[in-house]
DNA sequence: TAGAAGGTTGGAGTGCACTCCAGGCAAGTC
DNA sequence: GACTTGCCTGGAGTGCACTCCAACCTTCTA
């Protein structure tokens, strides 16, 4: 969940068996690249995303297509702000299986989430250093555009 | 430099020949794992950073082992504070080069650090809306502890 | 009937950022 | 002299998150 100083990327996934509760049954019908073009995931990875078990059951058509529903849309949308937050694809698992697994698992999902949110602030934190740090090296930079650099360079520049 | 929706991670890097200006001669002489120690950055990051191109030279000990200066240090600080923006080792590389090659390169430096500083500012704007999302959903948890869930929940939850 | 468009699958490949390994060297301690 | 510690190198391996491929199937339009 929380990043190590060298490890800026990203912890452990593991596939997982989809087996969640019944799909949705409400709103429109999308075929995959009508949902790839409106979430901006690719087609190939809307399919890696159910493989994984990163997706409730999506419904087909009757010759086998996926057919999105607007609920899977809504899904689809917060997984993409998950995702945001740094949330790796296997918490992302982990929490679709938890949903899966029924109301019992608020209090874990509650925690992963909470967990997340800490992680956020952090992250929010960290940034606004680096644009303090940016902040005075383009300071620098605009204000000797042409003049010959000073000491530090290699170090500080 | 930005993120697309679908590649939340990277861009592309090269290894890239060191040869750039003339090493420190100020400071203190740390070994590697003092440094290591000191940074957060495993000694493999460290003779790999030095490899691709994004440190300066190091100077070495007469057994040829490398001895790290105050610069280097303020050096390997700002590096970390631009892994945190989320900028590419390939960026970074690129970044190091033109400290490199000189003075004349600043307006370019400047650059490539505004837009840096722009996905920061992005970046930061993103994880606020995560942040409103996480605490509807975290809210929704803990008001619900033990009841049943309502509609929407392989969606909404 | 032909061809194009868009979908299916399992499995292999890609790019990034490390991370490890084998084999070796130098200095210090018992 | 043996052993330990800490460092060196080039190159291979790892984990993540996709991304692509080949072979195939349906549906639709010309």
């Amino acid at each position: 969940m929380s990043q190590t100083p060298q490890g800026i990327c990203c912890p452990a996934p593991r596939p997982v068996p989809v087996e969640g509760p019944p799909a949705a049954g409400t709103g429109g019908r999308y075929t995959i690249s009508e949902v790839a073009e409106r979430t901006g995931l690719s087609a190939h990875t809307l399919r890696w995303y159910e493989r994984i078990g990163l997706m409730p059951h999506i419904n087909r058509s009757h010759t086998g297509q996926r057919r999105f529903s607007d609920r899977d849309l809504v899904w689809l949308d917060l997984v993409g702000k998950l995702r945001m937050t740094g949330m790796s694809v296997a918490d992302m698992v982990r929490y679709a299986e938890l949903v899966r697994a029924g109301d019992h698992t608020y209090p874990e999902r509650r925690r992963l989430l909470a967990a997340t949110r800490e992680d956020v602030l952090r992250r929010i934190d960290e940034l606004r250093g680096t644009l303090a740090v940016l902040d005075v090296k383009i300071a620098h930079y605009t204000g000797n555009e042409d003049t010959p650099a000073v000491s530090e360079e290699a170090a500080t520049s």
